[in-house]
DNA sequence: GCGACAGTTCACCAGGTGGTAAACAGTGCG
DNA sequence: CGCACTGTTTACCACCTGGTGAACTGTCGC
């Protein structure tokens, strides 16, 4: 699955710049349109353009065009693979504590008979 | 408390990568050289460098450098705060849905008095 | 129809990223 | 000592990113 790694890859990225964080942050408590998405930043439209734009390309975005307003909402489901990864990862390094703790108490046993 | 932006800015954008996220996955299953983290891809060692240094400014990576080799090991708490920033979100975006469900209630309970 | 408004596109810029080749610095070992 | 080995540093490259200003498209309301 090639192409899971390159949506990851847009996901992971998307999230790594605190501005577009905000926004997905906003659009967690309901739906915005672009010009209030990027209301609380000092910047111009154009870039907060490209900021939806990277958002929408990495799935954490939907868009319905309304007239001239873009309503946009949040997509979970991008965020849950982000999140999926994140566990698994945990979970394997947690599993990886639990073998240490295992072959610990081994030697603990080999040493009291 | 800026900093912390910053340092979630680095740890999404070192997880942005497919490269960086196998390092991280092989990570998650025990201490590895930087040679060993970068044997399974194709590229130079500056190439390598790079990556583990990015991880290792996220705080995803510390290094213990004995002799000759650099013996890398995974820091779970760079993972910990990413995994609670997506959480938050899901769980906000959840909360939006029951509000939702309970004016939906509401309303449904206007209507059949 | 006309102006105000919401967004996008285009051209441009500074800086970061992912990769390379070549040279370098330490360390281990025969 | 001399050589192999691990890893870093230093240019250098193509490309992407985050931002701008100016011009454009389309829609709303008077």
């Amino acid at each position: 699955m090639v192409n899971s790694a390159e949506q990851l890859d847009r996901v992971f990225r998307a999230l790594g710049d605190s501005t577009r964080r905000s926004m997905v942050a906003r659009l967690a408590r309901g739906p915005a349109t672009i010009g209030e998405l990027g209301r609380p930043f000092a910047m111009t439209k154009p870039a907060v353009t490209k900021h939806v734009k990277m958002l929408e390309r990495a799935g954490l975005l939907t868009r319905e065009v309304d007239g001239r307003v873009h309503r946009c909402e949040i997509d979970p489901a991008a965020l849950a693979q982000a999140h999926r990864w994140v566990a698994r990862v945990r979970e394997h390094w947690g599993r990886r504590l639990d073998d240490l703790a295992d072959s610990l108490d081994s030697v603990q046993a080999k040493e009291r008979p």
